[in-house]
DNA sequence: CCTTTTATGGAAAATATTTTTCCTTTAATA
DNA sequence: TATTAAAGGAAAAATATTTTCCATAAAAGG
């Protein structure tokens, strides 16, 4: 995995504790709501700042490394940007993973019928996770 | 297309002036987003409160009237509940539509892959649409 | 290294969004 | 109609996000 530092600065991003430490949290989680980052940044910097977490956030978008993920039922979550992939949520333990699904035919299909041009795809499905569906 | 009246009591919803025209203005946009739809309100009800509008919305979700689209970079809008299908999002005029594509292909292989019982789908595809293609 | 430049972090205030409360009015129904 | 339960609106409260301002820290050049 890149260093998390090289990451920062591929971005134009200053390199920053603070800044170091949400990619590691991003790195670590891989999704994360802004509400936990601010309980695990405080862990480590008992007097960051909210503002700083969502100035930091939009930059970091802004610049294309992370991006966010809206979820039904929830809030938004943000991860690193990588390969395509769509995010699987699951309702009984909420918890976020990614799948790497072949989206082309679904896409040519759209494109076909809707005549728009597709720059991007944003695929969320609900369900039960395999785990969830052993503690039944 | 059903009536609006009826739409409502199907859903147990009572029937109010306020309610008809939130239900209309779905008809009549097929997507809107909350700030939009205050505006069109207060045309016909100078004194409606966005409280009501809120209110309303809620209550439309929980009985399962209409849903709530997450969009990538802009708020939510509102819709009426209808068969499945996704959104396509226009990057140039911001429209929203909707296209109706067999999803069955992709479900099953993320349920393959994941493991996951996937009860529900959201998929939004950016791009640009025709007309905007031809304005170019 | 040390200095200069520029951007960042944090506190506080401002703004935006959504929900709740409380009371009057209205819709449903008998 | 009279009764009951729910809805609408105003205002306040709660929540979420952004902005401002200044001291500080990171980057880059000497």
């Amino acid at each position: 995995m890149k260093g998390t530092a090289e990451l920062l600065k591929e971005h134009q991003l200053k390199v920053t504790p603070q800044r170091l430490k949400i990619v590691m949290m991003l790195k670590k989680h891989g999704h994360i709501n802004i509400e936990d980052l601010y309980g695990e940044m405080l862990k480590e910097f008992p007097s960051v700042s909210l503002a700083t977490i969502y100035k930091n956030i939009n930059q970091m978008i802004d610049n294309g490394l992370i991006q966010e993920v809206k979820l039904p039922r929830s809030k938004s979550v943000y991860e690193l940007i990588k390969d395509p992939h769509l995010h699987m949520v699951c309702d009984k333990c909420h918890k976020v993973e990614d799948v790497v699904v072949g989206t082309e035919k679904i896409i040519e299909e759209a494109e076909k019928l809707s005549g728009y041009i597709i720059t991007e795809s944003f695929i969320t499905l609900r369900g039960i996770c395999a785990e969830c569906q052993a503690t039944q």
